[in-house]
DNA sequence: ATGGCTGAGCTACTCAGA
């Protein structure tokens, strides 16, 4: 079973690299976030064309997040936060792997910059009503897996430059507390689990060559609730998409359990 | 290097991203 997350920064523009990369890499569900834009507007049937349903919340613009499955995916939510500003940030759904039923957390967490701005505290309440509405959920669900865009740098070795991200809403402690917090509740950081000191990156800056230089940083993570670690076949950041034409920004992250 | 690109909405330019 093959579990993707990708922050695909716009579903639209992305479509052909989208299409290209499911006949590549294959999934059984694929996790995107970034896709800019509301229900109405989204490619349906080019997902249905090669297989997949979508599972969509919306948002004109900005922000959105979706669920592109093989399998089916039941009890399909969109209200897994009360966000103040009505952004459509978390989509969750429930699948059946091996008999188990596993609930499935698609996230993309607020940026916050800059840190000197009303930005930066929606980041921060934000992030605590996610901390607080997984715990809850722990009380309901045994198998959890939460993914997508933290916007997050778990550590210092998990960016090019960390001296440049200690005082930024990605890198600052206070923030990458709150991940703590999060793996503490019983999860762990899948990537980080299976490569101790590798240092891989999942998003690169379009400007100034960051691509080309590698100046990239670790923000899209695997959680997976640790009764289901045993299950994890591989995990593998793919760096091929974030080399094509028109890419998007990130790169995607993928699991394999059985 | 706090903006050197990119996308959406719109059709000139702002806002957002990280």
């Amino acid at each position: 079973m093959k579990i993707i997350s990708w922050n695909v920064n716009s579903v639209r523009a992305r479509i052909t690299n989208i299409l290209n990369y499911i006949k590549q890499s294959k999934p059984d569900i694929l996790l995107i976030q970034e896709i800019k834009t509301q229900e109405e507007n989204f490619p349906y049937e080019e997902f249905e064309k090669i297989g997949y349903q979508s599972h969509v919340f919306g948002q004109k613009s900005y922000n959105g997040v979706a669920i592109i499955s093989k399998i089916e995916v039941k009890n399909i939510k969109k209200n897994f936060i009360n966000d103040e500003l009505k952004q459509s940030r978390v989509i969750t759904g429930e699948v059946q792997i091996k008999k188990s039923n596993i609930k499935l957390i698609n996230v993309y967490v607020p940026n916050g910059n800059p840190v000197e701005s009303e930005k930066y505290n929606y980041k921060k309440k934000w992030l605590n009503k996610f901390v607080l509405n997984i715990k809850k959920e722990f009380e309901k669900y045994s198998n959890l897996i939460i993914a997508g865009d933290f916007n997050i740098i778990p550590e210092e070795k998990d960016v090019y430059n960390f001296k440049r991200y200690e005082n930024d809403a990605l890198g600052k402690l206070e923030i990458r507390k709150k991940f703590r917090e999060l793996l503490n509740l019983g999860f762990k950081d899948v990537y980080r689990l299976k490569f101790k000191e590798k240092q891989e990156y999942t998003f690169w800056d379009y400007f100034a060559g960051s691509w080309q230089k590698n100046y990239g940083m670790r923000i899209d993570h695997f959680l997976l609730s640790n009764n289901l670690l045993d299950r994890i076949v591989s995990i593998n950041i793919n760096k091929i998409p974030r080399s094509k034409t028109k890419p998007s920004d990130h790169t995607p992250i993928e699991l394999e359990i059985i």
